[in-house]
DNA sequence: CGATTTCGTAAGCATAGCATACAATTATGA
DNA sequence: TCATAATTGTATGCTATGCTTACGAAATCG
């Protein structure tokens, strides 16, 4: 009966949510020139973030992947023996948040580690078989979830969005 | 000397970082038609959100406050009384986890709970003297991440990347 | 060569989000 | 009106993420 809580777990209904009768005169910090918290755009932005995360996840419920996973799974095929540093550096991780998540990985046998040859404190990453296939069906998922997002967007939005937000960044 | 770590752990130098030499001939996936992870939306609002949350991090270093425990006050500063729910609903949260927000609040004492007289299953919420203190206190630094964020923006374009995202989470 | 840097690893901490369950309260509908 | 459903706050447990600090091995630089 709690089952499907997440559906209406966040934003059950679009009412007006704050139904309080005073509506506060903004006592303390109107010192500065901001006006309300959604004029800020990292505000927007973390929301934003919650939403795609959000759809991702239903999207990925079944295959089990996070965004993470799967964009190093995506970057380790682009880039075979790719070093888990310059993963990092990519996906903007820490060394040790990245480690995190080659570990998941290699725990789920979707990727290998093997030394490298050239530089004997990297270690290599490989996708195993079971990888590439998570990867082709990721890439289904994927595809539907990117769907979602720009079916709010015409082509021209898209693309300007992706450089907006580049800049940051980038 | 492990110290400045964080400068530099996430994108030390702007180099091209995969320095492989093959770069692979993307031998699975290639049933779609996504090309490369950097046309995907949400891969960008993810990197976006991130490098926004490590610079508001380093803003509020001293201040100890999250993006979600600022959300939390300046919401409860603009609706005196608001109830639990009604947060995590503007700001899309879980009960549960807004809760987890509100006790961390609590515990540091920047607000109150306090008996619903309307609706006694409800428990309205107040900033402290502290919570007011803190919050003009982040006020100003909030201030000075968006200054931060808006240097990549006219006034034009940032306006219309609040309203983008606004069509994502809204 | 020695000093510094890089890479992988590890352990610990904090935040965040979710599911689930429960009690109290309110709303709803037959 | 009364049984049923829905809402609210709470508690617990699990997972993912991200950071710090630290270490040893290996590479690089002066």
């Amino acid at each position: 009966m709690e089952a499907k809580q997440r559906q209406r777990s966040v934003n059950p209904a679009s009412a007006d949510c704050v139904n309080d009768a005073e509506v506060a005169p903004r006592s303390p910090g109107d010192d500065g020139g901001i006006g309300g918290i959604d004029e800020i755009i990292g505000f927007h932005i973390r929301l934003a973030h919650g939403a795609t995360y959000r759809h991702f996840t239903e999207t990925f419920a079944e295959l089990g992947l996070t965004q993470k996973m799967v964009s190093v799974l995506w970057l380790i095929n682009d880039h075979p023996h790719i070093a888990q540093a310059d993963i990092g550096r990519r996906l903007q991780m820490d060394r040790a948040t990245t480690m995190a998540i080659i570990n998941r990985l290699e725990a789920r046998d979707l990727l290998v580690r093997g030394a490298s040859t050239l530089d004997r404190r990297r270690q290599t990453l490989a996708l195993t078989e079971g990888g590439l296939d998570a990867l082709v069906e990721a890439r289904r998922c994927i595809d539907e979830h990117e769907q979602w997002v720009r079916t709010r967007f015409t082509k021209k939005e898209a693309t300007l969005l992706i450089e907006l937000l580049r800049r940051i960044h980038e």
